[in-house]
RNA sequence: GUGGAUGUAGCUCAGUUGGCAGAGCCCCUGGUUGUGGUCCAGGUGGUCGUGGGUUCAAGUCCCAUCAUCCACCCCA
């Protein structure tokens, strides 16, 4: 076959039985995003570029290489969030939040598009589900926020989790340390690959993203940056980690963990999976008590997190989903027709169980033989018939699937013959 | 952006020194004049990713190109 049309490059189709697992995990989900105080937010997609070069910075990966951005036919450059912090924050001072009383939480499962080359668990429509509270600088927050990371993952049983934690300094500390560390590597440039150098002006920081060896071994002989931060950042940071103690939250503290992305202070954390060689980052987040302000608000702390759903997803389970082997959705009863006045017949009496049941009406003109194969298929519990006979005994066949018992059931008995065997 | 692997039926894949394009699964029909899960028989389905080249002859060899997957970079 020469399909004409084929998904974009780092795109998925989610159905059949893998769907059926999202929803699985989106209602687990929920419900302990519930429990921990959290309400949905649903934002554009689309928002002004502006919007991430300012809050996610310029010099990170994100915005220097991987957002689609366009133009409106009026000059307008757009941009398909590549992430959804900001977009919360937006939408946070837009609709006057910042009147409410005490800390704003929302959280949201959602798409989100980066233009980065696809490969096991990463793609260009991948999903995230997270959290932003607004409104709270307090530490216990942020052991908090930690915790309701671990409990999603929990809430789907996935195990073999890692929490890595750090603090990356304020405005107050971080500058003075970011400039130790570019003279340091400049003195050992040298060591530094070429293709990372041009990091060391935008953002020395993230040279502690790199792997490479060389770069690992040099950064190991400098201060690490919770030796350099400030009064108040230590205090705060001593108190996460004493809650995350008192929560029972299991963590390492990982000096080297800086984000990409820009607008994070104080509190960064990651979850990684422990075992397999795939994408093993599941989750990233941390504190922005400046990002609100940046974004032309009163200075309002926050924080907050996002999971990646297909890596969890594919942390839970490494068996992909075969469309061509998953089953259509089921039903409870399927209604086999003998031509098309049957079919008639069988939809008006598919609409009386309708209101209590799943009913599936076969119209493909198959085989008998054929459609009660596809009742078994749809795991149905009961199998309808109806042909010419029925019709004229305004009656149908009514086979139970799991007994291989038949007989004939009067129309108008039908709902209630129905909820006696189901209930029953 | 860099590197590696793979493209043959809807799916998973065989295809020998270059010589008639195959299997399993799925699907359809029949065995059962109107009935499922097992079984048996038959059947539908292919521009061999695409475009060039070599050759009497290319799925097979060569070149290019595209796509997918994997890894790097980075991240969820």
């Amino acid at each position: 076959m020469n399909i004409k049309y084929r998904r974009l490059k780092g795109t998925r189709d989610i159905m059949l039985e893998e769907i059926e697992r999202w929803h699985w995990c989106e209602a687990r989900w929920t419900e302990v995003l519930a429990r921990y105080g959290y309400g949905e937010i649903r934002t554009p997609v689309i928002e002004p570029t502006d919007l991430f070069l300012r809050s996610v910075g310029e010099g990170t990966d994100i915005v220097d290489k991987e957002m689609y951005t366009f133009e409106t036919k009026g000059g307008e450059s757009l941009t398909l969030r590549p992430e959804m912090t900001a977009s919360v924050v937006r939408a946070y001072l837009e609709n006057g939040l910042i009147r409410q009383p005490g800390t704003i939480k929302f959280y949201y499962m959602a798409p989100m598009f980066r233009h980065d080359r696809p490969q096991a668990g990463r793609y260009r429509q991948f999903h995230q589900v997270g959290l932003e509270a607004i409104g709270s600088g307090s530490p216990v927050l942020d052991a908090e926020v930690i915790q309701t990371a671990m409990a999603l993952f929990e809430a789907v049983d996935a195990r073999g989790l890692m929490v890595k934690v750090n603090s990356i300094g304020c405005p107050e500390c971080k500058p003075a340390y970011v400039k130790d560390l570019r003279v340091f590597l400049q003195e050992n440039i040298e060591s530094v690959p070429v293709n990372m150098r041009s990091r060391i002006d935008v953002n020395p920081l993230r040279m502690y993203d790199a792997k490479d060896e060389g770069v690992q071994e040099l950064l190991a002989g400098f201060k690490p940056i919770t030796d350099s931060i400030c009064d108040a950042c230590r205090e705060h940071y001593e108190i996460v980690l004493a809650t995350l103690r008192e929560l029972d939250v299991p963590h390492e503290e990982d000096p080297t963990l800086v984000r990409g992305l820009d607008y994070y202070c104080r509190t960064t954390f990651e979850i990684t999976a422990t075992a397999g060689r795939k994408q093993s980052s599941l989750c990233g987040g941390g504190r922005y008590d400046y990002l609100v302000e940046q974004c032309g608000g009163p200075a309002t702390p926050a924080i907050g997190f996002s999971i990646g759903i297909e890596r969890t997803l594919l942390h839970l389970n490494d068996d992909p989903v075969d469309p061509q082997r998953s089953r259509q959705s089921q039903v409870d009863i399927y209604v086999a027709c003998k031509g098309l006045d049957a079919q008639r017949y069988g939809f008006v009496s598919a609409d009386i169980l309708r209101g209590y049941c799943r009913v599936e009406v076969d119209t493909s003109d198959r085989s008998l033989k054929a459609q009660a194969k596809s009742a078994n298929l749809r795991r149905a519990r009961f199998l309808l018939t109806v042909g010419e006979d029925e019709i004229r005994n305004d009656n149908l066949q009514m086979k139970n699937l799991d007994t291989g018992e038949q007989k004939p059931v009067a129309r108008s008995q039908l709902l209630a013959a129905v909820r006696e065997v189901l209930e029953g």
